[in-house]
DNA sequence: CGAGTGGTTGAATTTCTTCAAGGCTCGTGG
DNA sequence: CCACGAGCCTTGAAGAAATTCAACCACTCG
């Protein structure tokens, strides 16, 4: 459906030039082709940034998996979003002195810092460009806000699988086999349930035979099925 | 906390003129201020535009509540936002073609066309405002996606009464005294629960002395105690 | 090898939803 | 002018979906 996601590739940073080939670069990484930019390693666990600290840049993923998320003053905590090759972290702060979420690598990955003003100057489009990834995520967001709140969990689950596989098709990854990099726990806090919830709508869908799963790897056996299984309420309206 | 709202002006179109006096401009009008701008009246339930329409302007709120809301292919709704005056309608759409959402009054109020490509050459600060408001926008909506997922109904309609206030109080207006503009049912739907649930937290709520309800007017008699009903988690963690 | 982390499943409980009924207000037409 | 229907709000009672609590397993890492 839209924002989320989990990347199939185990060694994306080791083999990155062979990947480089096969998979499409991104909107934003042709538009800086001819800027030099810092890369960043990021190791598993390791932060990109956190909420409070003074934003200076705003980060490119190049390759790797990354939760954003917001924690409350009482310990509350949301993930908003998981980012794959080709999004932006840090958007949300433009405008604003500090960042306003936290980014954690869920593998090694490698991100690009956009020095913004410098680009801006440097690449015509890249205002333009900028607003569009900005608008694009608040679709995104407001998407799921959608299907947080009118999907039972299960649907909500199914979405997520979808939305995940079309994202890893799009980056020419295989939309059949892939590899959630993200635990139980982190799955269930980005789409509003317990993680035992998540753990039986998975185990459903297994029993139904539309994905099979191997701890997190999972293979999508019959997308049409899981498709219905959202499109079950427009059978319902018609 | 974030995003939402009402207002308790029941007549702010027709004495606007008093209230541009007491009520601070917002910051997006200081900046048009040289600028002639096609105003529209908007009254009670009619559409400032449509997911799917051509997206030609910004608005800019001037008076009125508006919600902003998504519809998918089956019918599922969701309300994104009450946007009050000095809000941005139409964000979401910059670098596409056309609406994402629907955009609704809830009373009769003012909009200003925004013709954003002429503004960004003919001001030079306003893209810059724009790139705030575009990053604004995200943080509130994944502040309210925190809320969404981690409060219990109660607390959400707690949340979004003291929200709600708070944005009247920037505004200039009364902060105990309030109108909801919206129904019941817009209530539940953007707070993700059942109306009859709205209506019986909103019950609870002045069974404890923490508001008092007359229909849409709500007067808040106890704010403390409205905040102390969100600081519980707080509590329970330390 | 033992501790820790993450995943899975069952059973009891809770929160919220669903269904149902009744009341209030307002506008329209008889 | 009043009657009547529509829309919205409120409350109760029954039901369902998801959470909570608990136990157990598999795997990895010092």
């Amino acid at each position: 459906m839209f924002d989320s996601h989990a990347v199939t590739d185990l060694h994306a940073h080791a083999v990155s030039e062979t990947y480089q080939a096969r998979v499409a670069s991104t909107d934003f990484e042709n538009l800086l082709k001819r800027v030099v930019l810092r890369r960043r390693i990021v190791q598993a666990k390791q932060v990109v940034f956190r909420a409070g600290q003074p934003q200076q840049f705003i980060y490119l993923v190049h390759s790797g998996v990354f939760k954003t998320s917001l924690t409350a003053a009482d310990g509350r905590e949301k993930i908003t979003g998981f980012r794959l090759r080709g999004d932006l972290l840090g958007l949300d702060s433009l405008g604003t002195p500090n960042h306003a979420c936290d980014v954690v690598a869920l593998d090694v990955g490698e991100v690009w810092e956009l020095p913004i003003d410098q680009l801006r100057a440097q690449i015509p489009d890249f205002q333009d460009r900028l607003t569009a990834a900005l608008a694009s995520e608040i679709r995104r967001d407001w998407n799921w806000m959608l299907a947080l709140s009118t999907l039972s969990a299960e649907q909500r689950v199914v979405a997520f699988l979808l939305d995940l596989a079309e994202r890893l098709e799009r980056m020419g990854f295989s939309s059949r086999q892939m590899l959630l990099r993200m635990s139980r726990a982190d799955l269930g806090n980005f789409l509003s349930m317990q993680l035992e919830t998540v753990v039986r709508a998975l185990s459903r869908l297994q029993a139904l035979g539309h994905i099979a799963i191997d701890g997190r790897e999972i293979c999508i056996r019959d997308r049409n099925g899981l498709q219905a299984m959202l499109d079950y309420n427009a059978a319902l309206a018609a």
